[in-house]
DNA sequence: TAACATTTTTACCGGCTGGTCAAATATTCA
DNA sequence: TGAATATTTGACCAGCCGGTAAAAATGTTA
């Protein structure tokens, strides 16, 4: 009676920085047509272990406090190298979230209108903290990014997030009209979703400091999913 | 029937940057015995101008991005002035984080265990919600400060932040053996209520972005209540 | 007003910042 | 192989960074 969704909850945190062919960036010298030059190996190896090494440095300092020296050391890469494949910083960080917006929103787009409204928050839910557990340094990444108001990926939350959270506030709204739910503002209950499971990653220090956890402990994530779950359909679904 | 408490809501934030009497910081040569040399006038209005602009900047861009130079240009001041009320750019931003942190506790320290639980919770997320509103840039600085890791109040939360929270996660905990509140896990509550709160302050830009709300509407925060008690009150409480 | 203490300014420093350039090296492929 | 291309490196730059020193200006008080 669980969820049998065809990707299951392990599969979709699987690749969290795909070589994907498409850049969307730095596109540069492409006049007749789409002349995509197709990248190199060391190009793809050599690009996601800049990614890989910008999402340690941005996540924890922020754009303004990145530099790119230390983006270059953590790749283990000359900082000039690493400007053969990055015009500027600001590429680099504008690639990445670009790259890991749909990862994050991913959860978000599998909630189903004709799914049960108790099993499809559940999931959703579980799926988000499962992301917070397992993707720290993404969550971290927005966070920051958000928090001095958004200045690379604005036109993305008020294009694409805007549009898919009308969207999925639509299909809770469907089910508080059929009375499947209890009546609320769904928008903000997508909003509290957010903020308790990203919670977990964002300010996961002080969690550890409050609760006296080890760096590596993560037992607390059975109490938080429990609680959550509890406090998300136990009022707000109509058995 | 609401809330008779001594202090009225309107009344908590009202001094977000008081010019305390005792620094906690840069107490330097007082070794006969509390030899405060007390401050001069221009003393004390200087430090609050300086730790005025320095919440501006260092919530927007976190304590790396954060630079002297537009701290001291936001202060109406050249750098080497603000260098010689505070001895560095840390000593500002440990002095900012410790006097805000008490403002910052007060909602939670104001719980009350011989209160009724339905109103001492409802009037605990008001006073959060409120202070996410009138104080965005204090939600934001924390926020930057736990993000990177709390290189700066790390002690503080893990002494300080501890006991208090297990000083009032004991308080919900003999509501719930009294029969009057769900079983749940208290510190979890605690959390929860921390991150739907501070979320409207922390990802402002992203809420206005999805619900379309010019930058001075705050009409949402409205809903937001409405469905954080709804969320809290109503599985929590038994009747 | 004169002596004193406080405050502000000017000039400066070494190291780091994002980024450029041309030369050197490695890789690919006809 | 060798020519063409892709990658890496070292040297460098102007401007910003946190911070210092000392003199100049201002305020305080006897």
């Amino acid at each position: 009676m669980r969820h049998n969704r065809p990707e299951a909850m392990s599969d979709i945190v699987k690749d969290p920085l795909p070589a994907t062919p498409d850049t969307a960036f730095g596109d540069t010298g492409a006049e007749t047509g789409n002349a995509h030059k197709q990248k190199t190996r060391i190009q793809i190896t050599n690009e996601a272990k800049i990614l890989e090494a910008a999402l340690g440095v941005f996540s924890k300092d922020g754009f303004r406090g990145a530099t790119l020296d230390r983006i270059a050391s953590a790749a283990d890469m000359s900082k000039p190298n690493l400007l053969y494949y990055f015009s500027s910083k600001e590429d680099i960080h504008i690639t990445l979230l670009t790259k890991l917006l749909d990862l994050w929103l991913a959860p978000l787009r599998n909630l189903r209108a004709d799914g049960d409204p108790r099993e499809e928050l559940s999931l959703y839910i579980r799926h988000k903290l499962q992301m917070s557990r397992q993707l720290p340094r993404e969550s971290r990444l927005f966070a920051n990014e958000v928090l001095r108001g958004a200045q690379h990926i604005g036109p993305l939350l008020k294009e694409d997030l805007h549009d898919l959270v009308d969207e999925k506030a639509a299909i809770i709204q469907s089910w508080i009209d059929a009375g499947k739910l209890a009546p609320c503002d769904p928008r903000h209950v997508i909003f509290a979703i957010w903020a308790t499971t990203q919670h977990y990653a964002d300010f996961d220090v002080q969690i550890r400091s409050v609760l006296r956890r080890d760096d590596d402990d993560q037992s607390h994530y059975a109490d938080a999913e429990q609680l959550l779950t509890t406090l998300f359909l136990g009022q707000l679904i109509k058995d």
